[in-house]
DNA sequence: CCTACTATTGGCAGCCTGCCAATAAAAGGC
DNA sequence: GCCTTTTATTGGCAGGCTGCCAATAGTAGG
């Protein structure tokens, strides 16, 4: 918009990422059909041409907005906690919880629902992270990361924590303190009485 | 194909039907915006300004093929378990795992993750049909329908559900028996130390 | 049998996407 | 400091998809 060079030259990298944060804004609104590449195009201030020359094709760039949203809650690296297994299952639901905060809202909008039918390689992306995210959380309660179906497991306890931070964080239905119960006791039960029956 | 009339004149309801299935079928497979209404037409053998003459625009065609798939596992009606709280979790933990048979296979890709930005109408879809079964299985552990929190914390613990269902019937990380102690040690940790704690 | 009704079709206009040649802003040799 | 090379950036073209509408043809009822 205060842009008014006629042509703009940036870094390639620097590009990308205004490229890359203005569809980010757009797909997080709305949903992959109902976005346009001549709107993210846009958005970003920059000739639509430009979109199919670093990213290839509208898809390819929307792959690549999906794979860091998806990543963001493991981007830091926590320490594994000590002590007791409550602390430890505390710790977890803490990182779980306190890797949401409102400047990543994004995150919020991955993996909301399209309704029926699958995209595979989105689905690859989001299975990997919530996967890596699955691991982090076996580690953390002392768990085998190494086992499948107590990864399967964590995955599955993965699904209810984003569906509870949801809960808390978008529609207001439980309080933060009540989300923390949920996830810390449900946690616990799959611990103490999940993992040692697989 | 076998049709070699040029044109066969149907019952609306009929035809609506028609095309119903055909959308469903190409949905399921493939996402939105990968499926054209070209192909939708071809599917059902007719012609594309047909689907816009029953369901307005391919929007509303997708929508209504939504809204079919995800009521389809709360369809049956289930009497209330009588007994003790484990037989109640247990009844309602195997109304839960048995209401995905093979021959429903579309719901396997209800809830399929379009990665990233929601479609609010879609959302609104997918919530009600959740928020329906979770108030059943509310019920069936003797809980209040009636609570916020509550219905909240089921609706969570429906996405650890429908997660492991995923694990066991399409990726075969875990065994039924795996996923029914999954859900039945949760659901049961869920009504002893969550609810009572809301 | 003929007419009124409506299910069904085909084609038009506009938008969106992917591709490519043309252009201009830097970078580098001298 | 100028000129050549490199490449980031643009605009436009071709094809496909969607929504709309007038024309067409089965079908039911008088």
């Amino acid at each position: 918009m205060t842009e008014t060079a006629r042509r703009q030259r940036l870094a390639p990298d620097e590009r990308r990422e205004q490229i890359l944060a203005a569809a980010e804004r757009l797909f997080a609104a709305q949903s992959y059909a109902e976005v346009s590449t001549t709107r993210i195009a846009h958005e970003a201030g920059v000739a639509r041409g430009l979109l199919n020359h670093y990213f290839g094709d509208k898809r390819t760039l929307y792959l690549e907005v999906v794979r860091r949203a998806s990543l963001l809650p493991t981007l830091e690296d926590v320490p594994l906690p000590s002590g007791s297994l409550t602390d430890r299952v505390d710790a977890a639901v803490h990182w779980f919880l306190g890797s949401i905060t409102p400047e990543r809202a994004t995150y919020l909008t991955v993996r909301a629902a399209e309704g029926v039918g699958e995209d595979a390689e989105v689905r690859a992306i989001l299975d990997q992270a919530h996967d890596l995210a699955a691991g982090r959380v076996l580690e953390m309660v002392g768990g085998d990361p190494g086992d499948p179906a107590a990864r399967a497991v964590v995955r599955s306890f993965g699904e209810l924590a984003r569906g509870a931070i949801r809960e808390w964080s978008r529609e207001a239905t439980l309080s933060r303190e009540q989300a923390h119960l949920l996830l810390r006791e449900v946690l616990l039960a799959i611990v103490r009485r999940v993992l040692p029956g697989l």
